[in-house]
DNA sequence: ACCTGAACACCGTTCAAGT
DNA sequence: ACCTGAACACCGTTCAAGT
């Protein structure tokens, strides 16, 4: 057995204190993320994890939205970036590739609305930046688009997590927005509004999976074909 | 001069309190949008506003996001949907018509972080929805494809002003944030990251301007030119 | 049916004061 | 330099009770 405190009069007993760190720190805001949903990772409750005051944190993180950026950059170290298919096509490798990046963010919708405004710009983003570049690269689309190319790749990828973030905080409140929007497209007037009435079906049609690995594949062929502006010799 | 109340002690001098309706609440949820920015939009100001308690608001509005929603729809009659070029190719209107968009949205960035989450399904969104597919039928994109891509288009466009939203803040922050990714990006390890290392700079290249431009046409040309799955025959 | 006071259960951030 | 108690100024949402 341990020995337990010497004075039990002036400290109570309780697990050893430890030092606060900026990872420590983060690594706790995570366990909460993982058992109780970003919701409940506040500054305050993460103090009182933490066994402090909520100020203490503010020594070495920002604000609420730093917070997130660096729960996220750890959580990216999920993603997977070889993908399966090895011998695969370089587009079907770097769907993969995007597909695991969605699915990670997935698991925390909430996170990928916080990642829009604060991107997270740590070990595991970076290492997630040179794979996608390295697939552009290998698929011979010049380095000037795969540059702005790749940016949105990780956009579009993002928000599409975070709009599955309202359907993560009530299944029932989902269905009936679905329901709504069902509803609306097909009742639209068709004399006010004969394209989304003549195309209320297909707008709606087709499952997550496959409008998400149409979304990558266009984004893909619209990057390759579309050439960046020739900056102006100055 | 209008009569007063006639009742000064059991009703004390105010403006008429007029009858709560969901149009109402909206109408004054954007006038404090307007003057003060999303942040201020709460149920207890607005109740404060209307000159009730938070808990009447709830008869008319299911919650903040239902909120949120319903002021984007509103916001969203402010788009130009025919733009200045009216001669001009089809891809050009319809760059012009996602910009003005994008315009209108980076005026209330924290609103299109909110409208990645819940949808508008007015009246306004189905004008520009309606727009956007007469636009790509205009240019011979096939409706399947026009269906799929219109959402992408819009998600594109919120998604980029929601990053905005982080700049509107506080232009400090962001010029720390700018700088910090600046410096990430250029300090590299070249061994490590090689693809990020040799494309720092034109990862970073680019006014707002020019990359929104080329997103939209690099985007329509990722639509027109990638063919939706073939629903199987059931 | 509509409206509301009051309560429940919280927030982020700052700052002066301590160690 | 690092840490903190306490305060400031708020939140969203629910519910029992009124009209």
């Amino acid at each position: 057995m341990p020995p337990r405190s010497r004075n039990p009069i002036s400290r109570r007993e309780r697990p050893a204190k430890p030092a606060l760190t900026r990872a420590g720190i983060v690594a706790t805001a995570v366990e909460i993320l993982r058992a109780e949903g970003l919701a409940k990772v506040t500054m305050r409750r993460l103090a009182q994890e933490l066994d402090t005051g909520p100020a203490s944190l503010y020594v070495y993180v920002a604000n609420t939205d730093e917070l997130h950026a660096a729960i996220l950059d750890d959580l990216l170290g999920e993603v997977d970036l070889e993908t399966a298919a090895r011998g695969d096509d370089w587009r079907e490798r770097l769907v993969g590739v995007l597909s695991s990046y969605t699915l990670v963010l997935f698991t925390h919708p909430e996170l990928a609305r916080a990642a829009l405004v604060a991107r997270p710009s740590g070990e595991n983003y970076l290492r997630l930046l040179e794979r996608l570049l390295a697939l552009l690269d290998e698929g011979g689309v010049p380095a000037a688009q795969a540059a702005w190319g790749v940016d949105i790749l990780l956009q579009s990828a993002t928000a599409t997590a975070a709009e599955a973030s309202t359907r993560a905080q009530s299944q029932a409140r989902a269905q009936q927005q679905w329901d709504a929007m069902t509803r609306a497209l097909h009742e639209v007037d068709g004399q006010a509004y004969p394209q989304v009435h003549a195309l209320a079906d297909q707008l709606l049609s087709g499952t997550p999976q496959e409008r998400l690995s149409w979304n990558f594949r266009m984004l893909i062929n619209g990057i390759a074909s579309t050439p960046v502006p020739q900056p102006l010799p100055s």
